[in-house]
DNA sequence: CGGCCAACGTATATACGTTGGCCGGTGCAATATT
C-alpha cells in the first residue's frame, strides 16, 4: 500500500538515490519491492538473474539507511570487484577485509568513523568475535549476504562459517538482510531463511526461464565416444564457449585437444597458479579466448554478456548447479545452447562426494569435552586438544549446536546447553542430522540424473524442480523437436506445491506432474519420483 | 562410484588380460619460506 504510510515517499527517495548516485534510470518492480521492505525494517530473500540488478537492491538502500552497510561475499575476487565498482560512484566509500588486504583494523575503523559505508567481508572473517565487535561499535544498519545459495551449498562441509552467520548478524543487531542468489529451489530458500535466521522475510524471485538457451542432452556408453563427440562439437561451434568438466585433469586433457583442433581454448581449475588464474580470467574478458575448458572454479561473478553455449563433459552434482553454469551462457538475450554430454556412470563421482559422513568419534570427543568442562572453552584450545583445524572443527560444532547440545558465546567460546541430552544422544542426534543431509544431496543427484533421462520437455523439467509451474512444453528442447515430450498431465489429485505425507518418506512438496509419475521433495529424504499408478494401488500419499 | 595405472599373471619370450590400490571439487585464512 502506497497511501499514508510513508511507503510512496520511500519510493520516491529509492528512485532518486537510484539516479542520482548510480546513474540507474528505472528501477524494476521487483528491485523496488524489495528495497521499500528494507527501508521498513524487514528482510528480504531476492532471487534474481546474475546482471538482474540484484546489486541495486542493496545499495539503494544503504544510502537512505543511517550507518553502514556489512556485505557478506564468498570470494575475494568478487568483493575487489563490487569495491572498485562502488568506489567509481559517489557512494560514500567502500571497503574490504580479507586476507589479501592488509590493513584490515584501518578499514574498520574507516567503517566505525563513517568514512566507508560498505565494508566487504567473507563468513571466515565474520567467524573472527573481534572482527564483529567492531563491526557492531559501527552500528551497522544493513546487512547484504551476496551468493546467498553459498549458505545452502557450502555452508555443511565446506566452508562451515556460513551457517555461523545467523549469530552474526544477531549480535549485529539484526538490522534489515537483504539475502541475494541468482539460483534457488524452494528448498534452498527455506534453508537460506531458516540458517540467516531472517524474520519478517519478503520473498522477491524473478526470471527463472530463460527463453533463449536451447537445451539438449546426448547419451554415451563409452567414455571414448563422448569425449570424442565433445571436441568435434566444442571445436565445431562458432562464437565463445565454456566446458565444464569434473576433473582438473580432465580440464587439461580437453583443453589441450581444443587447441589442437585450433581453438584458442584454456583450462581453468583451483589447481592452477593465481596469477594463471587471473591471466584467463582477463583473456576471456577481453574476447581472447575460443572456449575455457573448468571445472566448477570457474563462474561466480562471470557476466559475459556473449557466452553462445555451455557444454557439459560430466553431469554436476544437482540441477541447481547446472542451471546456474548454463546460465552463464546468452545473457544477451541471443540464442546459445546448453548441451549434457551423459553417460550414467559419471554421477559416480558425485555421489563419491557426496558420500562423506561426519567423524562420530570426534563428535563425540567434542561433546564430551565441552560437556565435561562445565564452563565456556575457547575453540583454539579444543582446536589444540583434538590436533584438528578450525574448518572441521567448525563444521563439528555446528552440528552439535543442531542438536541441541552445545552452544557459542559471543566471543567464541563453546559451553554445554543446559538440560540438552548427553554426548552419547548429542551425537546420535547430530549423526541423524547428518544423514538427513547425504540423503537430500544425494536425491539432488537423483534429480540431475532425472534431467538427463527425461522423455519429458528439460525446460519444464528444470522450472519446475525450481518451482516455477511451466504447463507446456517449450519447443526449444531435443525432446520437444524430438516430438517425444508429452503435455503434461494437469489433472489427478496432487495439486502442484500441494503438501503431502508418505508413511515411510513422511512430509513432502510436489514438485513436478506427468502424466503417469509425480516428483516429490520429502523434508528428511529429498527428491523421489513415485509412480501415480503405484501411489493410487497402494494409497501411498495423504494430502494436506 | 568409477577410471586409471602399475604390477602381476599367464601363455610363451612380447603381448594381452586381470587385479588391487589410489584418486577425484569448490575457497577462505594463516603459516612457513623466499
Amino acid at each position: 500500500m502506497d497511501v499514508g504510510d510513508g511507503s510512496g515517499a520511500r519510493a520516491r527517495r529509492l528512485r532518486a538515490v537510484a539516479r542520482e548516485v548510480f546513474g540507474w534510470r528505472e528501477l524494476w518492480p521487483g528491485q523496488l519491492e524489495a528495497m521499500r521492505h528494507l527501508l521498513a525494517g524487514g528482510d528480504a530473500l531476492v532471487v534474481m538473474p546474475t546482471g538482474g540488478g540484484k546489486s541495486a537492491v542493496y545499495q539503494v538502500p544503504a544510502l537512505l539507511l543511517d550507518g553502514p552497510t556489512v556485505v557478506v561475499s564468498p570470494l575475494i575476487a568478487l568483493q575487489r570487484d563490487q569495491v572498485a565498482a562502488l568506489m567509481s560512484a559517489d557512494a560514500g566509500g567502500a571497503v574490504a577485509v580479507n586476507s589479501a588486504q592488509s590493513g584490515g583494523d584501518d578499514s574498520l575503523d574507516a567503517v566505525r568513523a563513517g568514512t566507508a559505508e560498505f565494508v566487504f567481508l567473507s563468513p571466515e572473517q565474520l567467524a573472527k568475535p573481534g572482527t564483529v565487535e567492531r563491526l557492531r561499535a559501527a552500528r551497522p544498519s544493513l546487512i547484504a549476504v551476496d551468493e546467498a545459495h553459498c549458505v545452502a551449498a557450502w555452508g555443511h562441509d565446506f566452508r562451515p562459517d556460513y551457517l555461523r552467520l545467523a549469530h552474526v548478524i544477531e549480535r549485529l543487531g539484526h538490522p534489515p538482510v537483504a539475502a541475494l542468489t541468482a539460483t534457488a529451489t524452494p528448498s534452498v530458500r527455506e534453508e537460506i531463511v531458516s540458517a540467516l535466521g531472517l524474520s519478517d522475510v519478503r520473498q522477491v524471485v524473478r526470471g527463472f526461464d530463460r527463453p533463449n538457451l536451447d537445451l539438449e542432452v546426448r547419451r554415451f556408453v563409452t567414455p571414448e565416444d563422448l569425449r570424442r563427440a565433445l571436441i568435434e562439437d566444442a571445436a565445431s561451434r562458432t562464437g565463445l564457449g565454456l566446458v565444464y568438466v569434473a576433473t582438473r585433469r580432465a580440464a587439461e586433457e580437453y583443453a589441450d585437444a581444443l587447441r589442437e583442433a585450433g581453438r584458442r581454448a584454456e583450462p581453468y581449475h583451483a589447481g592452477m597458479k593465481a596469477a594463471e588464474r587471473h591471466r584467463i580470467h582477463e583473456t576471456f574478458r577481453d574476447d581472447g579466448l575460443d572456449v575455457v575448458v573448468a571445472t566448477s572454479a570457474f563462474g561466480m561473478g562471470i557476466d559475459k554478456p556473449d557466452v553462445r553455449y555451455v557444454l557439459h563433459a560430466a553431469p554436476p552434482e544437482s540441477p541447481d548447479s547446472y542451471y546456474q553454469e548454463i546460465g552463464r551462457a546468452g545473457r544477451d538475450g541471443e540464442p546459445s545452447a546448453a548441451v549434457l554430454f551423459y553417460r550414467p556412470e559419471d554421477l559416480g563421482l558425485r555421489r563419491f562426494f557426496a558420500g562423506g559422513r561426519a567423524d562420530e568419534e570426534m563428535l563425540l570427543r567434542v561433546a564430551t569435552l565441552v560437556h565435561e568442562h562445565g564452563g565456556t572453552v575457547p575453540a583454539r584450545e579444543l582446536r589444540a586438544v583434538l590436533d584438528i583445524g578450525a574448518t572441521r572443527l567448525t563444521r563439528l560444532v555446528n552440528l552439535l549446536e543442531r542438536a541441541g547440545a552445545v552452544g557459542t558465546t559471543a566471543r567464541g567460546g563453546l559451553r554445554r546447553v543446559p538440560g540438552g541430552p548427553d554426548p552419547e544422544r548429542a551425537v546420535a542426534r547430530a549423526a541423524d542430522l547428518d544423514d538427513t543431509r547425504r540423503r537430500i544431496d544425494e536425491s539432488r543427484i537423483d534429480m540431475m540424473r532425472g534431467y538427463a533421462e527425461t522423455t519429458g520437455c528439460r525446460r519444464r523439467f528444470l522450472l519446475e524442480y525450481f518451482g516455477e509451474p511451466y504447463e507446456r512444453t517449450c519447443g526449444a528442447c531435443d525432446t520437444c523437436r524430438a516430438g517425444v515430450s508429452a503435455e503434461p498431465g494437469t489433472d489427478g489429485p496432487y495439486a502442484m506445491h500441494a503438501r503431502v505425507r508418505h508413511s515411510v518418506w513422511g512430509t513432502g512438496m510436489v514438485m513436478s506432474r506427468e502424466s503417469d509419475r509425480i516428483t516429490v521433495l520429502f523434508d528428511e529424504v529429498g527428491y523421489k519420483t513415485l509412480s501415480l499408478e503405484a501411489v493410487e494401488r497402494e494409497d501411498l500419499l495423504a494430502t494436506g
